[in-house]
RNA sequence: GGCGACGUAGCCAAGCGGUCCAAGGCGGCGGUUUGCAAAACCGCUAUUCCCCGGUUCGAAUCCGGGCGUCGCCUCCA
């Protein structure tokens, strides 16, 4: 079975074939960090991450790519209005987004290549784009044409007669066409600089993506990822930038992913208008979050409100007590083949997350009905635990109880058993004070035929 | 104004020409089990897929026209 992907070039679905057989390159658009990243950067991530695991447990290598871009407008304004250093803040979300992605289980990425590294490649790709002439500098800084690149547009649909019309910002006077961008930006009075042939000064925004994506993946290289508000101008431009620095064509397959909403608006740092993931983190499980998530399908914009996310513990409630319920499994045996048939044609379909997830929820159902009869639901678990893996769920997370020592287990062992002698006496109401005081300071209980249990 | 996406049960959300008299999750209702709970199991919860036309033997699925929501066109994952 083939994967089909959605492919933002062609406007439509496509078979996935590597350029090498078994080797696949992904560079993920990450966050510019002027910013801390919040639940839509994650969305966009989790994508990325399922992605990647999907590829793998299909049999191909991986070197995923995630950048910072550490150096930007934004940066330098947003840290002057905090009084910091630029450095600091970058670092600052840099270290809450790493943080973050490892206690959602996104896979550390093969490299996470800063601008602020590049910037002497950004130079030579700058200089290699003047003499090609597809960029001239004027007053220190150096600008993209636009017009000399004829398949500009190509990614977003756009065509520079709409944009005209469209036009909304006032040109910079040093650009020979308002459409032109910015490859290298002149210093100003308190900016950060690096010297160049142009004077001081520091990289454009797009430029950093098109060098550091093919300094580790070659060009062209298979896939680029990243939000589906990166495809205008950002996307736009790189590949503007890179095919017209070496004539070859810059990336097999855009992947981009749809924007989580709030009240019906785009969640972003602009508006001010975002959950901080590391907030949310402190509320919910990493397991709902990457959950409710997957229950949407990757393309499709998503309205986050708080219930969202109790529903998704609710259901990730359901999966943990079957897989606490569950004897543990063997590391051989059976799987059940035609869920893992079926859990394939699902993300073969360009990464049809809901779907695949409903089978998650089907395995648990099965499982449990055999746990009703008495039966070892081995296979159930054992596919279940394989399709969680590859959708990125952390198990040992799910089967890991929270805080709890030995002395406080025997002390509750000990309370609860003495609970157990009223309730063979019939003191009904005292036994139900007990559980009912025990579950006010979060340790829950539960009457089974094979004696009580408690979590906390 | 230009470009694009979408509108499926109380809510979230798959399905994209017949196998759909429409997955899965949350919620609700009834039952089994339990001293009562919890968890689990069983059954029910969209005669219908925004509206109106059309194509077809057959449409939630294709086409046309409405209405509505959102994204991009300026920094954004």
């Amino acid at each position: 079975m083939p994967l089909r992907l959605f492919n933002t070039y062609r406007k439509d679905y496509e078979e996935f074939t590597p350029l090498n057989t078994s080797k696949v390159g992904i560079y993920m658009c990450g966050m510019t960090v002027q910013d801390r990243p919040h639940l839509g950067h994650i969305r966009t991530f989790i994508f990325g991450d399922v992605f990647r695991r999907y590829l793998e447990f299909r049999g191909y290598e991986v070197a995923f790519i995630q950048n910072f871009t550490d150096i930007d407008d934004k940066i330098i304004e947003k840290s002057k209005i905090e009084g910091v250093d630029w450095r600091h803040l970058g670092d600052k979300n840099i270290n809450e987004y790493l943080t973050s992605a490892m206690q959602l289980n996104i896979k550390p990425a093969t490299y996470y290549p800063k601008a602020t590294q590049f910037i002497q490649e950004i130079i030579e790709t700058i200089t290699t784009l003047i003499e090609r002439g597809f960029a001239y500098e004027a007053n220190g800084s150096v600008y993209f044409e636009v017009s000399k690149f004829k398949n500009y547009g190509k990614l977003s649909g756009k065509n520079l007669d709409d944009l005209k019309e469209s036009f909304r910002i006032d040109p910079d006077p040093n650009k020979k066409s308002p459409f032109d961008f910015a490859l290298w930006k002149a210093w100003k009075e308190g900016e950060p600089y690096w010297f160049s042939p142009w004077g001081r000064g520091r990289p454009g925004w797009h430029i950093e993506c098109s060098v550091m994506s093919t300094h580790f993946l070659g060009q062209p290289f298979d896939i680029h990822m990243g939000g589906q508000d990166l495809i205008f101008p950002h996307h736009e431009d790189e590949i503007a930038q890179a095919e017209s620095a070496r004539d070859k064509p810059f990336v097999k397959y855009w992947i981009h992913s749809a924007p989580m909403l709030l009240k019906g608006e785009k969640m972003s740092k602009s508006t001010g208008l975002y959950f901080a993931i590391k907030d949310l983190l402190e509320n919910y499980s990493p397991e709902a979050i990457r959950l409710f998530i997957l229950q949407k399908h990757y393309r499709s914009p998503a309205e986050y409100i708080p219930d969202y996310l109790e529903e998704a513990e609710k259901a990730i409630e359901r999966i943990k007590n079957f897989l606490k319920a569950s004897p543990a499994v063997e590391h051989i045996g059976p799987v059940k083949e035609a869920v893992i048939q079926r859990f394939q044609e699902a993300l073969d379909d360009d990464l049809n997350t809901p779907r695949a997830v409903s089978l998650l929820f089907d395995l648990v159902k099965e499982g449990n009905q055999k746990l009703s009869e008495n039966i070892n639901p081995h296979e159930e678990k054992k596919t279940l635990l394989l399709l969680m893996e590859v959708l990125g769920f952390n198990i040992s997370n799910l089967l890991m109880e929270k805080v709890e020592t030995d002395l406080i287990r025997d002390v509750v062992k000990i309370i609860l058993d003495v609970r157990q002698e009223l309730r063979k006496n019939r003191e009904f109401s005292l036994a139900d004070r007990i559980r009912k005081e025990l579950e006010g300071i979060g340790i829950k209980i539960k009457d089974t035929k094979e004696g009580t249990t408690f979590e906390f």
